[in-house]
DNA sequence: AAGACCCCTCAGGGTGCGCTCAGGTGAGGC
DNA sequence: GCCTCACCTGAGCGCACCCTGAGGGGTCTT
């Protein structure tokens, strides 16, 4: 998760970006507006949090500018004002959470949790490597158009795969992911699960889609054989 | 625009449901929380105000039991208490959006303008699936244009699957939806109830509408089989 | 009180699936 | 060219998953 700072308080800035580490998130900086606006088009940010008083750039005429270009990246905004009518204009000009310094650290992160849990739902795309496909809601993997039936078990080692396109995995990775983390049976099991998967997913005289590195580990072919 | 007030200040709830109607919402009153979790499940409104202390059922324990069924209509909760760690508790179980007593009509209309307008998706009041569909409000089920009838738990479980087409549940998500957050039971009962269904909206010689994926739960068909 | 309807449990049976095993195959080193 | 070792694969077994019919308990209607 990538979260945007834009703060001209260098001390404030610098103690979010050490908190929110902490949680997990990947914290970018900005001090001015332009440099803010300037991010937060390109960045691809998860959410952005806003200081209002900035130089340059307000937070306000920031959000304003980023919703006039439809990019509806989350924003909370802080401020040292507590008017309740700044409450309210900030959320009017399409902010999507306010809170108002001083604030408390614990109630930051709760309502950029909140946010980001709001907007999260874009579901999981569709895999593909050339014109294999794989659905993880549906359940389905498709060659071109024509839908493959596939074991639980052998789709499962399909989706590993299809996140890891064109790069070796080691048996042992593969069955502690797709086995369990303390499997401890035959490991020719995954020989025999990426043969039963050739078998339905390679296409004749086609090259193998799954390639054997010889004392290394599987490959899935990024363009699908 | 229908708004839920859970409020059992009963001079309160009656003020915020004239002020909204006036803003031009339809509003319906609960006032205590087992009606109000009673209404909210089923009257698919487009944002609800909690009272966190209520009679019967806290607000905190609505919204949860809310969230386990993965209800994600808007919830602005409302609160007596200012504390930061009641804020941050109420955020996290997931609310959207969080007011102290006493609050700014104000504000509180602002927070849910932003609410709803974060919300956006409309959802379609019929749902279809090929020639099969669906009528939440009217509470009805057609094939074509032959009604079928079926029971109520035999109806929650289909809307269920309508409203997910070509996505897998599995049976844990099943229970958790159409029986209980919390069920114990046998997990048989799905099977059961698929049956039945599939017994009701299949057509003969049709491809089954309700496909099995082994070992992952079911797929209702978006061309309705 | 009887019937209708609904929800759920239970047990039996079919079978798809996971896994093992053992013999075969081919690549790479010397 | 031969040996070795990693990998491949066909056969087969047992289980767990899934389906279904039967039936009991509860509630509401007649």
């Amino acid at each position: 998760m990538r979260i945007l700072v834009v703060e001209d308080e260098v001390r404030l800035a610098r103690a979010l970006q050490r908190g929110l580490r902490v949680e997990g998130f990947a914290v970018d900086l900005a001090h001015d507006g332009e440099e803010g606006l300037f991010l937060a088009r390109e960045g691809g940010y998860d959410a952005v949090i806003l200081d209002i008083m900035l130089p340059k750039l307000s937070g306000y005429r920031i959000c304003r500018a980023l919703r006039a270009e439809h990019n509806w990246v989350p924003v909370l905004m802080l401020s040292a004002k507590d008017g309740e009518y700044d409450q309210a204009d900030g959320l009017d000009i399409g902010a999507d959470d306010y809170l108002t310094k001083p604030f408390s650290y614990v109630v930051l992160v709760a309502k950029l949790r909140a946010l980001l849990r709001r907007t999260a739902p874009p579901r999981p795309s569709v895999l593909t490597a050339g014109d294999l496909s794989l659905d993880p809601a549906a359940h389905t993997v498709k060659r071109g158009d024509e839908e493959i039936s596939l074991t639980p078990r052998e789709f499962t080692l399909l989706e590993l795969f299809m996140r890891h396109p064109d790069e070796v995995l080691s048996k042992t990775e593969i069955l502690a992911h797709v086995w369990d983390a303390y499997y401890e049976g035959d490991p020719n099991v995954v020989e025999v699960y990426v043969g039963y998967l050739r078998r339905k997913i390679d296409v004749p005289y086609g090259r193998n889609a799954l390639q054997t590195v010889r004392g290394a580990g599987y490959r899935l072919a990024a363009d699908g054989g």
